[in-house]
DNA sequence: AGCATTTGACCCAT
DNA sequence: ATGGGTCAAATGCT
């Protein structure tokens, strides 16, 4: 039983990602499309219009899925550092020899800004307990490995180990294992929940209805799970591709509006809540001198239970 | 005092 | 023999 809700959760995700992919790919090939035939790009159209109405089913049927796929995620099933696991050892080894085996296990790839020593912390809300570090054979970054904090009172086997990049040391590759079990992921999924449902009234139809919401504009100086974006500099507004529908603690944007050709959401101004409290109006206009021509965007690993009040900037 | 982190040692798969 | 994952005592922090 709990073995087929594993699996299928597992194969939700898959589906949800190829489902992004094939969107993305009919939006690049439209770039490539010969202008000289409106046939072919109505027919484009109604394909990434059909692509945008099944990834808005799978988020309206609460799917267990990440919300906001956009780049930075790598889902894989059978990607693990080690497909066989290592040695579990102790007293509940053969729960873990027998779990591990079958345990969703993916992999994340965290960027952060400059300067952030936060040692991949990526803000999926939950609570982690570091038990070891290691040295790496061929990586100049030590790994370490992380449990859940509940692991031991309410027998939660969730793992993740986060270890720099040897190529791009502003990322972390974080690999989590396991679903968590313990009361802060039913905590967690239905204020999850909870937030979906008080954002339909306000929230636009398709795609994007949904994609976004943990969306957080931050500063050079952010921390986890930034990814730097070009602003345009041509453009008195920049893009992304994001729902308006925004958490109002994080950023709360104005003057957005939409764009139907190319499923961009454009704004002129918004607020920026900084470490300590402060919120900082920006204008469009202002990008050059406060962001150097780049903005860094939070694509929100949008964690099917992470709580946007857990969110700091 | 209680909890989290560090780190050397241990275990197991390859 | 080696490398990766985990344990657990020592240490640090609040």
């Amino acid at each position: 039983m709990e073995i087929n809700n594993i699996n299928g959760e597992w194969e939700q995700k898959a589906l949800f990602n190829e489902l992004v992919q094939a969107r993305e790919l009919v939006k690049k090939l439209r770039t490539h499309l010969d202008k000289s035939s409106p046939a072919g790009e109505v027919i484009l159209e109604n394909a990434i219009a059909s692509l945008d109405r099944a990834l808005s089913t799978t988020t309206r049927s609460g799917w267990d899925v990440p919300q906001s796929q956009l780049t930075t995620r790598i889902i894989n099933a059978s990607e693990s550092p080690r497909s066989k696991n290592g040695s579990p050892r102790s007293d509940d080894s053969d729960l873990h020899s027998t779990d591990m085996k079958i345990q969703p296990t993916w992999t994340e790839k965290v960027s952060v800004g400059s300067g952030a020593g936060i040692e991949g912390s990526s803000n999926d809300c939950y609570s982690w307990r570091k038990y070891g570090q290691k040295d790496i054979l061929g990586a100049k970054h030590p790994r370490s490995y992380y449990r859940c904090t509940y692991r031991n009172n309410q027998g939660c086997l969730a793992t993740r180990q986060v270890q720099r990049s040897s190529e791009d040391p502003s990322v972390f590759n974080v690999t989590y294992r396991g679903k968590h079990s313990c009361l802060q992921a039913s905590h967690l999924q239905s204020k999850q929940k909870q937030h979906r449902y008080q954002n339909q009234d306000h929230s636009e139809e398709g795609l994007f209805e949904n994609f976004g919401k943990g969306l957080r504009i931050k500063t050079e100086d952010g921390l986890a799970n930034s990814q730097k974006l070009s602003s345009s500099s041509s453009s008195q507004s920049f893009s992304f591709p994001c729902s308006s529908s925004m958490p109002a603690d994080c950023v709360k944007m104005e003057n957005c509006s939409f764009s139907p050709l190319d499923g961009n959401y454009f704004l002129s101004s918004y607020h920026v809540q900084l470490n300590g409290g402060d919120t900082k109006t920006i204008h469009a206009s202002d990008h050059q001198s406060d962001f150097d021509d780049t903005v860094l965007l939070d694509l929100v690993e949008f964690n099917p239970y992470c709580s946007f009040e857990n969110f700091q900037l």
